[in-house]
DNA sequence: CACTTGCTTCGAGTGCACTCCAAGGCGCTA
DNA sequence: TAGCGCCTTGGAGTGCACTCGAAGCAAGTG
């Protein structure tokens, strides 16, 4: 199914589910790899290398042997973006994933790890904060705006 | 001149320094690499190669050789710091030291700099405020308090 | 004096997360 | 049927930011 086709049968584009993945994901495979890495950000290499290691459950082929991705897939990627994004190393979500594997039995054990990141990601909201502040004040000495009360930089 | 020596003398230590630097910073070289070490959380290799790429001016030296480290060298590495831990790569780190090695007449270039640099802290905490409510929502599943309206992960 | 601790140098090594390459296949359009 | 773009694979390569090692010197302590 091309992507035209599917926006005349109604479907959400592979776009729309990346960046808005609410609802029951189906697991029909229609998105290409290329549409998946324009709506992703993440390069078809990437997207590869993310299955190879386990990140993504292997990937529905075509009758050619191509990777279709279903829009469950997509609600996995997103999620696995923000906590790339928000600074997660690759083995933590990995570990997530293999979680996520195992069902029911492991949600404690997910639940710690989802704990932990939120911490870290408080933790870089500080920093964030504390730097916007001076950068918000250099920028103003720069801007000529406010006497400069430390030399050197 | 000692750690102890300069509390006696009524003089801040390196980590006061380093974790809040305000005021005129005096050039008096006082640190060992080890204290700055400690303060800024870099390891004393980390020190010796920012001054080696040329992120840091040529410290001062002791009479037999070793770094000490003054108040304006804190100062400096605490603003690189902070670069730094907002995920400003090291090479533009460095085209903002070079730019402020050049005086008065850079200072639109270093404006400039950091104005991108503001940006960029922007779109990372509006990133990390869209991650802390999906994992918010997804610690509230976990916790058992909300029904879960999407499987799978 | 011996010992410990900490410092010096340069250059090589590490870990992470991609990122790319080469060689080849599929299928659509002209 | 030729061309084109996109797809496949495993493995090798890249870039960044450290991080460490080896060999040796100097200051402080029992």
């Amino acid at each position: 199914m091309t992507a035209l086709a599917s926006i005349e049968a109604g479907l959400r584009t592979c776009c729309e589910v990346f960046q808005d993945p609410v609802g029951a994901p189906d697991r029909t495979p229609r998105h290409t790899i290329s549409e998946v890495s324009a709506a992703s950000g993440l390069t078809a290499h990437t997207l590869r290398w993310y299955e190879r290691i386990g990140l993504l459950d292997p990937v529905d082929r075509s009758a050619s042997g191509q990777r279709r991705y279903s829009d469950a897939d997509l609600h996995r990627l997103a999620f696995l973006g923000r906590l790339r994004l928000t600074g997660m190393p690759v083995a933590d979500m990995l570990r997530y994933v293999e979680l996520a594997r195992e069902g029911e039995r492991s949600s404690a054990a997910r639940r710690e790890l989802l704990l932990a990141h939120r911490e870290a990601v408080r933790r870089q909201l500080a920093d964030l904060h504390a730097t916007l502040a001076v950068l918000d004040h250099k920028i103003d000495v720069y801007n000529g705006r406010l006497a400069r009360c430390a030399p050197s930089h």
